[in-house]
DNA sequence: ACTGAATAGGCGAACGTTCGCCCGAACGTT
DNA sequence: AACGTTCGGGCGAACGTTCGCCTATTCAGT
C-alpha cells in the first residue's frame, strides 16, 4: 500500500494550513488567486485526493446509494438487471455517489440488513425495486424517514416517492394492436391476483377491451405463475373450445407464458401470427430470434434508472423533487407472431 | 435523522470507559465476566452498532469490493449477472464485506475508476471479470499491487489469483457427446481469434476431435461476431456442400450463433437434431424453450462468485491462498437438438 | 513481608477530514 | 483620527472509532 497523500502535505508544499487548502477544494474559501493557484498546484503535483472515509466521518454521510434485489428464479434470470444497474451507477457517479449492492433476505432479516445499513451509517439512502403490495420494507425506511426511490409503486394509501412502469399503458397498446388488426377474441395469460405488476397489466387488457365494446369472455383470463408449462397448458384449452369461443389472439403477461403458447399452437398444426396471434410482455433476449419472432413490451429501463437515481440524489442533497411519481411508458416492439410472416 | 447511539453512550450505561466498550465488542479485551455482561447489556439496551466509517478511518479498510463490468450489447444482456452478484455479495455479507458497484469505462477512463477507488480509499480489492488478453486494468492493479481477484485468466506470463471456467473442458464434452452419438463431420461456429474465450472454447473442439483420430477440414470452422445472423448465414453455407462434406452436427460457441444455426436448418427443411445436431454454450435463459431445446453448456456461476469472494477476502486479510488459479468444469445439459425427439 | 506476574481497565493519541470562529491587515467612510 | 467592513487565512475542535501503553489491584510463590 502506497502512503497516502493528506492535505497536510499539501498545505505543507503550498504554504498554507491544511484547512485551507480543505477549503480551496471545497471551493468555500476566500482566497488570494495566487494562493488558490499554488494549492491546486500543489494538489496536482502530489495526486491528492481527498480521503473519502474521513470524509465522509466528518461530513457525516457515506456517499453510498443501497439496493438489493430478490434473485430470480434460476431458469428464468432478470434479463434487464444489467441495464438497471448500469444506467444507475452512471447516473449516480455523476452527482458523486456509488452503489452498495447488498444481498436480500427474507422475513425478518429482511429488514435487519436494511436496519443494519442505516444504524452502521454505511449507506446514505435506498433504491428498493420489487415492491409489493404493503411492501415492509417501505414501510420502515417511511418511519425511519430514511430517504429512498421505489421502483414500483405499492399501497395506494402511502405517500414516498416512486418511478414505475405504466404496465396497463402497455398493455393497451397491445390490445389495440391486436384489435387494429381485427381480432376480437383476446385471450390473456395472467399472473395470480396478489401480483400487483400482474393487476397492472391486466388493467390495461380490459381497458382496451372495454373501449372497443367487447366484454370478454371469463374463460379468456388464465391465471398462473408465470411459467412455460403453465403457458403451454391453458393454451392447449383455449384451442379446445367451439370455433366461435376460441381465441384469435393471445396476450401474455410476460414472455416465457408466450413462449409455452406458441409451443402449444405450433405444436397443434397452427401458425402463430397467422391462425393465432400471441404477444409477450418485458422483450425477454432472444425473443427477436424465435421462430417467428415475438411481438412484446419493452421497459425504458434505461430511463429508469436514471430517473430514481437522480431522484434519490435530489433527496439527499435536500433539493425539493419535481416530481413524486414518475410513470413511463412502455413501447410496443411489433414483430411476426402477431402479424404473420407479412409482417 | 435519529442520533446514533456511540461508544460513549454505551460506557456511560455500563459505568467503564469507552475504548474499554470498543474492546470487548472486539473481543480483545481481558474484562472481568460481570463487566463483560454488563457492556453486553447496554449495547443492546440501547441497540448499539458501530459506526463503519469510523472504524474504517482507524482501521485504514474500507470492507467494500469493488467491481465493474461492461455493459452488455442491448439485445444480449447478460443472463448470469444476476446469479454471479447474488453470489458474490453473498459470500461478502458472510465475511463482513459489502460489493461497490461503479461504471465500466472504456480508453484512458477505465483506468482511472480504478485509481481513484484506490487512492480515495473507497475499497479494500478488486474484483475484474470479462479479462481480456493483456488487460490493462490487470496490469495497473499488479503494478499498484493492490489486491483483486480476475474472473478469467489473461496474459499467462502475468502471475494474478483467477477463478475461471475451463471452456476447453466444455467443448470437450460437447464434441464427445456428438460423437457418441455417431457425428463424424462435426463444424464450429466460432468467435475471432482475438477472442481469449473463443480460443479457449474451440481448443477444447480441436482436442476432442484429435483424440477421435477426426481431422477437421478447414470449412468446417466459421468465425463471427458471435451474432445470430452469422450463425444462419455460416450455416446455409455449409448446408450448399456437397453431402460428403457437409456437417451432421455444428456446435456453437455460443447459443446465440445456435440458435441462428437453428433457423438455417429448420428454413432449409431439415429438423434440428435430427437431421443435423446443433449444440449452444452458456445454456442462456430460454434456450430450453427453443424448440427443440437447444443442448448447451451451463458454467457453475455461483460457485465461481463465491470462490472468487472468499480469495479475495483472503488476501485482504492476509490469509495465505491456497490456489491462486482456480479452474472450474462447466457441466453439459444435453437436450433435443442434438439427441432429436426420442432424447 | 517482599517480589513478580497476571488481571482488569483507564487514558491519550491518531486516522484525515470539515466546520465555525477568530484575528490581523487593508481599505473606505464619517 | 476613530470606526466599521471586507478580505485572507489560521486555529481548535469534532466526527466515532481502535490501538498501544500505562497503572492499580490481586494473588501465588518464596
Amino acid at each position: 500500500m502506497p502512503r497516502r497523500v493528506t492535505l497536510k502535505q499539501v498545505a505543507a508544499r503550498a504554504g498554507v494550513s491544511y484547512q485551507t487548502v480543505s477549503k480551496v477544494i471545497n471551493g468555500k474559501a476566500q482566497v488570494s488567486p495566487e494562493t488558490e493557484a499554488r494549492i491546486w498546484e500543489a494538489v496536482r503535483e502530489l495526486g491528492y485526493r481527498p480521503h473519502y472515509i474521513a470524509r465522509s466521518l466528518r461530513a457525516q454521510r457515506s456517499r453510498l446509494i443501497g439496493y438489493s434485489w430478490p434473485p430470480s428464479p434460476p431458469d428464468q434470470p432478470n434479463p434487464i438487471l444489467d441495464l438497471f444497474l448500469q444506467s444507475m451507477f452512471t447516473a449516480a457517479e455523476e452527482a458523486g455517489y456509488y452503489l452498495l449492492c447488498f444481498p436480500h433476505h427474507y422475513g425478518e432479516r429482511q429488514i435487519e440488513s436494511y436496519r443494519e445499513l442505516i444504524e452502521s451509517a454505511r449507506v446514505d439512502g435506498f433504491i428498493v425495486s420489487s415492491v409489493e403490495f404493503d411492501d415492509p420494507r417501505l414501510a420502515f425506511l417511511m418511519e425511519k424517514d430514511y430517504p429512498f426511490v421505489a421502483f414500483g409503486r405499492s399501497n395506494p394509501d402511502w405517500d414516498f416517492p416512486y418511478v414505475d412502469v405504466d404496465g396497463a399503458a402497455g398493455m393497451v397498446k397491445v390490445v389495440n394492436h391486436l384489435l387494429e388488426r381485427g381480432h376480437r377474441r383476446i385471450a390473456a395469460l395472467a399472473w395470480p391476483e396478489a401480483s400487483r405488476v400482474g393487476q397492472n397489466r391486466l388493467d390495461g387488457y380490459f381497458t382496451a377491451l372495454q373501449r372497443a365494446g367487447i366484454m370478454p369472455l371469463d374463460a379468456w383470463i388464465a391465471r398462473g405463475e408465470g411459467r412455460f408449462d403453465f403457458g403451454y397448458q391453458a393454451t392447449l384449452q383455449w384451442l379446445d373450445l367451439p370455433p366461435d369461443e376460441r381465441p384469435t389472439a393471445i396476450v401474455a403477461l410476460n414472455d416465457v407464458m408466450a413462449i409455452g403458447a406458441m409451443r402449444a399452437v405450433q405444436e397443434r398444426g397452427l401458425r402463430v401470427g397467422v391462425d393465432v396471434a400471441i404477444t409477450g410482455f418485458d422483450d425477454y433476449p432472444l425473443v427477436q430470434y424465435l421462430t417467428p419472432p415475438l411481438t412484446s413490451v419493452r421497459q425504458p429501463i434505461w430511463d429508469i434508472g436514471q430517473r430514481i437515481v437522480s431522484m434519490l440524489v435530489a433527496l439527499l442533497e435536500g433539493q425539493p423533487l419535481q416530481e413524486r411519481h414518475v410513470l413511463v411508458e412502455p413501447e410496443l416492439i411489433i414483430r411476426a407472431s402477431s402479424t404473420g410472416p407479412a409482417g
